[in-house]
DNA sequence: TGCGCCCAAGAGATCGTTCTCTCAGCTGGA
DNA sequence: TCCAGCTGAGAGAACGATCTCTTGGGCGCA
C-alpha cells in the first residue's frame, strides 16, 4: 500500500538507485536498455518522484506561493484579481510550478512571512488590493523573491519586482476617447487619493487634457466601488449638471455612475459619454456595455510569473515591466 | 546566506538537535530553562521547520490541492466557486493547511493524477463545474481522500465524500416562494439535462407544485449562463406569453431572463415574479435585484475541507452531507 | 543505605532523492 | 602491446527533522 520509491524502481529494473535516478532526470550517458527497462518499471509501479524529498536534497519547492485578499475574493471586485490570478497559474502551470494559495487578510499577520521562510514556495506573487498594501512592510525582508501586482503605498527596495500597467497613459486614452467623440464638459471620478495607481490615472487625463485645451478641474473621488461609484457621481452631477463626458477611473465606479446618470433621466452615451478603467467582467455585462480603458490583467499575472521564476533562476530581466493600456470600445461613448 | 536548520537552533541554545526539537513540537518533558534557550534561539535566528525534512520523515505535507476550472474563474460564473474556494481556503487556514491550485481544465489530463501521487499534498477537493465532471473517472483511482463539492455526473465509489446543497429541497422552495405570493401561470428554466443537481431542482420544484395543484408542465432548458437564461426566457414568454412567474434554475439565467421579460415591456415583479438558484454576487446586483434560492456556497467549501481533513485524520465523519438550501428575499418577487 | 524506577536528554537511524566520487571496462593511438 | 582517456554504472554521502533507543542521574521507597 505504500507508494513505491526508486529503489523499487531500481530493482524492478535490476539497476542501481542511481541510474534509475540518471534515467528519470532526462538520461544522459545511459545504455539503452537499461534506460527502456527503468522507464517500464517506472510505468508499470506507478512510480513519482517524492518531491519533499527531492526538495529536501536542495531543489527547488517547485511552487510559488500567490497571496491575495481572500475577502474580496467572491465579489464583484474580485473579478479583478481572479483575472490575474488565471494569469499566473496558467504561466505557473506552464513550467510545472504549483501555486500555494495564502490568504493575505486574516489577522495572524506573521503567518506569511512564517510561511516563506519554511522554503515549502521558491518564491511569491502579491495580487495588490487596497487593504492589502500594508503587506510591503512584512515581506520586505523575504527569504525568496517576491513580485508585486500593482504598485504598493509603500516605498520597495529599488530591486523589487513590480508588474503594472501604465495608469497614466491609461488616464490620457481616457482623455482623448472622450475629446475625440466632441466632448468637452468633462469630469473624472477618481481613485483613492493613497493609492498611486489612482492618482497616476487621474494625472494622466489632466495631463492629456490640458494638451487639448480643455477644463480638466471636475474631480470627485470614490473607493473603487460599485457604490461609491454611484455617490461620486451624483456629487459631480449637482455640480456639473451640464456634463457630457464622465471618466470613471474603475470599472465598478463605472457602473455605479451608469445607474446614477441613467435615473437622473439622462440616457448614456447620447446625454452623457462614460468611459471605465480595468476591463472587468461588469463592464461587458453592465447596461449599455462600457467603453473602458483596459489593463491586461491576465497578462500581468503571468509576466509576474515569468518574472519571479527568471528572478529565482538567475536570469537577468526587466524586474518592472509596465504593460501598455487600451481602448476597448463598447456602447458607453 | 542559508537558513538556519535545527543544528543551529540547538548548537546557539547549547543543547542537543532532539532536545530542540522536542521544545518546538511543544515540550513534553523537558527542563523549563533548556526549554526557554530553545525558544530564545529559534526567535533570534529567524528558525522555521523546513517542511520537505518534516514530510520527507513521515509526515502529512501539510496541503491540500484546490482541483478548479480555471477557464472560468474570471468570468460571472467564476463566482461561483470562488465563493467555494473562500470558504474552503478559511478553513483549511484555520487547520494551518495549505491549500495548493490545479487547473483541472488543461490539455494533459495525466498531470493531476501524477500530481496526487507525488504525495505533494494529502488530500483534494474538486470544485466542480460542468465541464470537469470528466475527472471523477481519472481520480477514481487516487492515493489520496478527494472530496467533491457538487455531484459529478458519473457514479462515484459509496465511500466517496461529497459535499451538495439540497437542490431538490430549493427547487420546491422556489415553488412554493411563488405560489405563496399568488402566482399560478408558472415556468421553469432548468438546467441542463446531464447534470444531476440541475435535475433535482427541477424535481423539486414539480412535486411541490403538483401538491400545490398547480400545473408544472412548462419547461425550457439553458446552459447556466446568462445568454442561455435570455433565449430559454424567449422561448418561454413565446409559448406562454401569460406567464406570471418564472423560476431560473441559476442566478445567471435568472439574469438573463430579467432582461427579456423588460425588453418585452413586462415589469418585474409586478407583472412577472422571478426566481433564481445559487445567489451568487449577481443576484445582489442585478436590476432589480433577485430573489433567489441561496446555496450556501462558502459552506460547502468550508464543510469539504473540513471532511477531507476528518477523512486524512481518521476520523468518523458523514461522508456525504446536504446544506440546507434558503429563500433569499429580494426584489424580483 | 541500597535498589529500582522514572524522567530528562543525547545518540543514532530513517525518510527518498540527488549528486559526487570511484571504479571497471572498453577503445584508440602510439 | 600498453597505457591514457572516456564512458557507463554503482557506492556513498548529504539534505533536515523526527522518532526510537539508550544512558545517566536523581529521587523515593523499603
Amino acid at each position: 500500500m505504500t507508494r513505491p520509491t526508486l529503489v523499487d524502481v531500481a530493482r524492478a529494473a535490476g539497476v542501481s538507485r542511481a541510474t534509475a535516478a540518471r534515467v528519470l532526470a532526462g538520461g544522459a550517458n545511459v545504455n539503452v536498455q537499461m534506460s527502456a527497462a527503468v522507464e517500464h518499471a517506472a510505468k508499470t509501479l506507478g512510480y513519482e518522484t517524492n518531491s519533499a524529498a527531492r526538495v529536501l536534497r536542495g531543489g527547488r519547492a517547485g511552487a510559488i506561493a500567490l497571496i491575495i485578499a481572500f475577502n474580496e475574493l467572491d465579489s464583484l471586485a474580485g473579478t479583478f484579481f481572479t483575472s490575474v490570478l488565471k494569469g499566473a497559474a496558467d504561466a505557473l502551470y506552464a513550467s510545472e510550478i504549483q501555486p500555494v494559495l495564502l490568504p493575505a487578510d486574516h489577522d495572524d499577520s506573521d503567518r506569511i512571512p512564517r510561511f516563506l521562510r519554511s522554503r515549502a514556495v521558491d518564491g511569491a506573487i502579491v495580487i495588490l488590493q487596497h487593504e492589502i498594501t500594508h503587506l510591503a512592510e512584512t515581506l520586505a525582508t523575504s527569504p525568496v523573491p517576491i513580485a508585486w501586482v500593482g504598485r504598493p503605498r509603500i516605498a520597495l527596495a529599488p530591486d523589487a519586482i513590480v508588474v503594472d500597467s501604465d495608469n497614466y497613459g491609461g488616464g490620457a486614452l481616457a482623455a482623448r476617447a472622450l475629446a475625440d467623440i466632441g466632448r468637452r464638459r468633462l469630469g473624472i471620478i477618481a481613485g483613492p487619493h493613497d493609492m498611486e495607481p489612482a492618482r497616476d490615472r487621474v494625472r494622466g487625463w489632466r495631463d492629456e487634457l490640458a494638451r487639448l485645451g480643455i477644463d480638466s478641474s471636475s474631480t470627485v473621488h470614490g473607493e473603487f466601488t460599485m457604490e461609491s461609484g454611484s455617490a461620486a457621481m451624483a456629487r459631480l452631477l449637482q455640480r456639473h449638471p451640464d456634463l457630457d463626458g464622465v471618466f470613471a477611473s474603475s470599472d465598478l465606479m463605472a457602473s455605479g455612475a451608469l445607474r446614477v446618470l441613467q435615473a437622473s433621466g439622462r440616457r448614456v452615451p447620447s446625454d452623457v459619454s462614460v468611459i471605465g478603467f480595468d476591463d472587468v467582467v461588469v463592464a461587458a455585462t453592465s447596461d449599455p456595455p462600457l467603453t473602458t480603458i483596459r489593463q491586461p490583467l491576465e497578462d500581468m499575472g503571468r509576466v509576474a510569473a515569468e518574472t519571479v521564476l527568471a528572478v529565482i533562476q538567475g536570469r537577468q530581466v526587466d524586474r518592472q515591466p509596465i504593460l501598455a493600456t487600451t481602448v476597448v470600445q463598447r456602447e458607453s461613448t
